[in-house]
DNA sequence: CGCCTTTGACCGGCGC
DNA sequence: GCGCCGGTCAAAGGCG
């Protein structure tokens, strides 16, 4: 696993949707061009630099290794046609604009950017990038996410989770969690549209965090850890804005990545952002959640202290 | 008080 | 033209 994935807008829709395989399975093959127009913060821009795909991912790893020892798997693509002249989104009612900054967490072992050309639907007219990731790794963005809502897909056992970026409001990047099926342990984490600003600098929500109580009788989590997986990053705040030097960017990783969500979820609150129980849940029941994970939640405690000092 | 999650309803695109 | 489905909205309620 962990090979480049090259997709187009097909690939994206089957992995998105139907998942043609496990992670492993994501082999699409490249209309084509890639998307200049992708871009992200500085600091974290160079791991998602479309020329860097074959020697650049190598470096990449050899960059991501030290930081993120657990295997992380990430597919990323994306795909983005029209001009930012002419796109009727399909939801151009509601407000649209565009950054330049996209980024996730960023923990990727594979990253693989490409633009499809021809365009099928709408809705794939959107840049999209999407990562394979494991729970651990689903604690791992960079931005404030919060969720607007939550469907189950066709085909997929699991529901879909819906984010939209909080740290700004006019930011239109939105986020898309989902299990994959095939693959369980993994999620499928679907960036669509981009940050219009820089990278939060401060926390912006700590606050609120619902758990299911009202409703959601799902009878599946009953083990804490469970619980605690949680996954979209709510927030964080220890992310240096983009101005500051790459530097601090790269001790940051580790807690940055796979530490921070977690953190926030330990020290903050109970179980909050992220993968909604539903998420976690889904029809089935998850091995992987447990030990993995509460072991990455105690040694990410030692980072809460100081990284998400704000 | 502000921000969050949950959830049902709504809307629009797409395939038949 | 119709129905399905995915994505978004917005109300309700929780938490710090």
């Amino acid at each position: 696993m962990g090979e480049v994935a090259y997709m187009d807008e097909g690939d994206l829709e089957a992995i998105v949707r139907g998942y043609s395989g496990s992670g492993d399975a994501f082999s699409g093959e490249s209309s084509g061009t890639f998307s200049p127009s992708f871009c992200l913060p500085m600091e974290t821009s160079s791991f998602y630099e479309p020329e860097m795909e074959t020697s650049g991912l190598d470096e990449l790893g050899e960059l991501y290794k030290p930081f993120y020892p657990f295997s992380t798997q990430t597919i990323l693509t994306s795909s983005v046609s029209l001009p930012e002249d002419s796109k009727p989104f399909r939801d151009d009612k509601k407000q649209r604009s565009h950054g330049c900054l996209l980024s996730n967490g960023s923990r990727a072992d594979h990253i693989r950017i490409s633009e499809s050309k021809s365009k099928k639907s709408k809705k794939n007219q959107q840049k999209r990038v999407v990562e394979q990731v494991k729970e651990e790794n689903l604690l791992s963005d960079a931005w404030a996410w919060r969720k607007y809502g939550q469907k189950p897909i066709k085909g997929s056992p699991y529901p879909r989770s819906y984010y939209r970026c909080s740290s700004s409001k006019g930011c239109l990047a939105r986020k898309q969690v989902e299990r994959n099926p095939q693959n369980p342990e993994k999620f499928t984490i679907t960036y669509t549209n981009e940050h219009n600003h820089e990278l939060p600098t401060r926390r912006n929500s700590l606050a609120g965090s619902t758990r299911a109580k009202t409703s959601q009788p799902k009878p599946t989590l009953t083990k804490k850890s469970e619980k605690e997986v949680v996954s979209s990053p709510t927030s964080n705040p220890m992310i240096p804005s983009a101005d500051e030097s790459s530097v601090a960017v790269q001790e940051m990783s580790v807690a940055e990545t796979s530490t921070h969500q977690a953190a926030g979820a330990i020290e903050g609150r109970r179980l909050s952002n992220g993968l909604p129980s539903d998420l976690m849940s889904g029809s089935g029941t998850f091995p992987s959640f447990t030990g993995d994970f509460d072991e990455l939640l105690n040694s990410q405690e030692f980072f809460s202290g100081y990284l998400w000092n704000y």
